[in-house]
DNA sequence: GGGCGTCTGTAACCTTGGTTACAGAGCCGG
DNA sequence: CCGGCTCTGTAACCAAGGTTACAGACGCCC
């Protein structure tokens, strides 16, 4: 590791690490790769081999899946704490990603090479972490194969409105890239959850007026 | 366990399982509970508490996502030698199922308790081994994520011909379920790839005829 | 051969969501 | 206050897929 203050970051971030036997703890310190990337950069993209493993210090990753046409669908976020289940898989299948990461924020990643990551896999307390976090996620897939699958858009839409407080500054744009969807269909299905007195909107703000009938309406 | 032979062929379909400290062994032969289930039985369903973990010695689980109306999207399936992650997902996360799984044909499962899975997971040998599951499902499920929201029909149903050999029996309606989509649907499109020379249509069949055809159909 | 159940073909129609193409509205800096 | 930017509203049109509603074909058993 390149400087002790990183080091008790990543402690505090990843209470898991201090588990770590001596030796494995060493081989980490002297191995990992601190790297600052600004925000808005793509970290990895589909079919492309996984380079190392990374710890999120700082900012945020968001995982998504690329369409052919340029359009994306966010498959979860990558926050500090937490690590990126899709590097774990590749790297334990030895395939290559088949997603694209984005940072969210300028980002501050601790970078494990791949042969330090295995070894790493070798301490109980560091696989049961990555163990717990693969079914979190597999229950997040589950949950977003069957919203894109079945759910209609303003289902959809209402469900992201909720929970994020009672006023969201946003714009349509943003909602649309949440949804994998376009600006224009968000603008026209706002205006329906507005014409049934469910929001309220306002230049880049989306007022919920209403949280039971949104509720009501995304849960069918 | 309640026989040798089941004993026998479940070391033979997991032999992973040979790996295990005595003590292990011992714990899952006393526990585990031998059942037989007939084809098209529901063995757990959405929202439902994970009972315990199941090895399936014969037969086979589809695994699917259920739509309100009725409508289903296959996720994956579980074959003899493999488990289920599902189940592994939930008794980890200590959450409920999100998902439905049906005996695809007349199944042998062995289900072992909770807390003895949890037992199971503290062997290295078998850990690694559901890890390795794991992995390989994140992909798949990513995989459908991207089909589902980014791919048509017609891209989906090309794929899904492709690589079961050169006849497929099958019914139209089958094709559909294995889509999530209807059967109507998937006539329409069979009659559109037959016109374009990729298939030859007749009862209960499909023939493939020029399957690089649909592999570039499947493709983009 | 007649009757029945399953499988297939097909047409008309509908809903959802996406595309194209603008027109304004609000905001901010010069 | 003006020009330019971003954000929003909206209408016309389109494509994909689903729904409804039949008709006929095939196979099978009696």
């Amino acid at each position: 590791m390149n400087s002790a203050p990183a080091g008790e970051a990543l402690i505090a971030l990843y209470p898991i690490l201090s588990q770590l036997t001596a030796r494995a703890r060493q081989r980490l310190e002297a191995r990992a790769q601190l790297v600052q990337v600004p925000a808005g950069t793509t970290v990895f993209d589909e079919r492309q081999a996984c380079q190392g493993f990374p710890f999120v210090i700082a900012g945020g990753i968001r995982v998504v899946k690329a369409a052919p046409n340029g359009r994306e669908l966010p498959l979860y976020r990558v926050t500090p704490g937490e690590t990126c289940i899709i590097s774990s898989a590749c790297l334990l299948g030895q395939a290559p990603y088949n997603a694209r990461g984005v940072t969210e924020a300028d980002t501050t990643l601790l970078v494990v090479p791949t042969e330090d990551f295995q070894a790493l896999l070798g301490e109980q307390a560091f696989r049961d972490f990555v163990f717990q976090l693969f079914s979190e996620r597999i229950a997040d897939l589950m949950q977003l194969i069957e919203e894109v699958a079945f759910r209609k858009l303003d289902q959809r839409l209402a469900a992201l409105l909720l929970g994020k407080g009672q006023r969201l500054h946003t714009t349509h744009q943003q909602l649309a890239d949440e949804l994998g969807s376009v600006r224009e269909i968000v603008s026209r299905l706002l205006k329906g959850l507005a014409e049934q007195g469910l929001v309220a909107l306002s230049r880049e703000q989306v007022e919920i007026l209403d949280p039971a009938g949104l509720r009501r309406l995304a849960g069918n």
